[in-house]
DNA sequence: CGTTTAGTTCGATATGATTCGAACTAGAAC
DNA sequence: GTTCTAGTTCGAATCATATCGAACTAAACG
């Protein structure tokens, strides 16, 4: 259960509209807001590691996702609490919308 | 009461994430929304011309901001009822939001 | 220890965004 | 018509982002 990055506790909103303003990394915080917590793997959509692990990391640098290992697997968490303290209703907006 | 530049009316969330995602258009926004409408010099903040006409763009293109032009000045207002009816809650929540 | 699995990091490339000066356009005022 | 004002458009430089293969790391398992 340790934690690989330990994201920016500072949220800021720019940043985190940004995250949220690409197509693939919209589509791993809608999974994961639906799905709950999941591995990488469970996220690629066939997408190389080294591409994903990119959009991870720009989650985790805006603070949208936290991540851990288990075992060989790194697990990732929605921030849920701490967004919706830093920008009330924002998420739910977001994952709310229907179109990509 | 020409209108200069029609907005795409279909709109796209990862777009308007992006226009959003920059601290010169959100700070447009934002002074839109608190100030009512406005002209594009009004909001440039000493900027250089042809940047601030290109940022205006990008929040068209987006269907952010409509702009119309009366005399020499184009005004522009913000499409709060078209992006309250799209993504419900996205833009309180941007606006809502204390930090840059 | 050797191997497999799951991600990361590195390096390169390609694509897109931002910025700005200079030239252009349209309306207003003289 | 000339001039002024307010923005736009063009072109180029700069910067950031996205994508991917290849090499690397760390845990798990034999």
């Amino acid at each position: 259960m340790r934690r690989v990055v330990s994201p920016d506790e500072t949220l800021d909103l720019c940043r985190v509209l940004q995250a949220l303003a690409d197509p693939v990394r919209l589509g791993i915080v809608r999974q994961l807001a639906r799905d709950g917590d999941s591995s990488c793997g469970a996220l690629d959509g066939g997408r190389p590691k080294s591409t994903m692990s990119h959009q991870f990391r720009v989650l985790r640098d805006a603070g949208l996702v936290e991540t851990w290992a288990e075992g060989t697997t790194h697990m990732n968490t929605l921030r849920r609490a701490a967004l919706d303290e830093a920008f009330p209703g924002l998420l739910a907006a977001v994952l709310g919308a229907t179109g990509g």
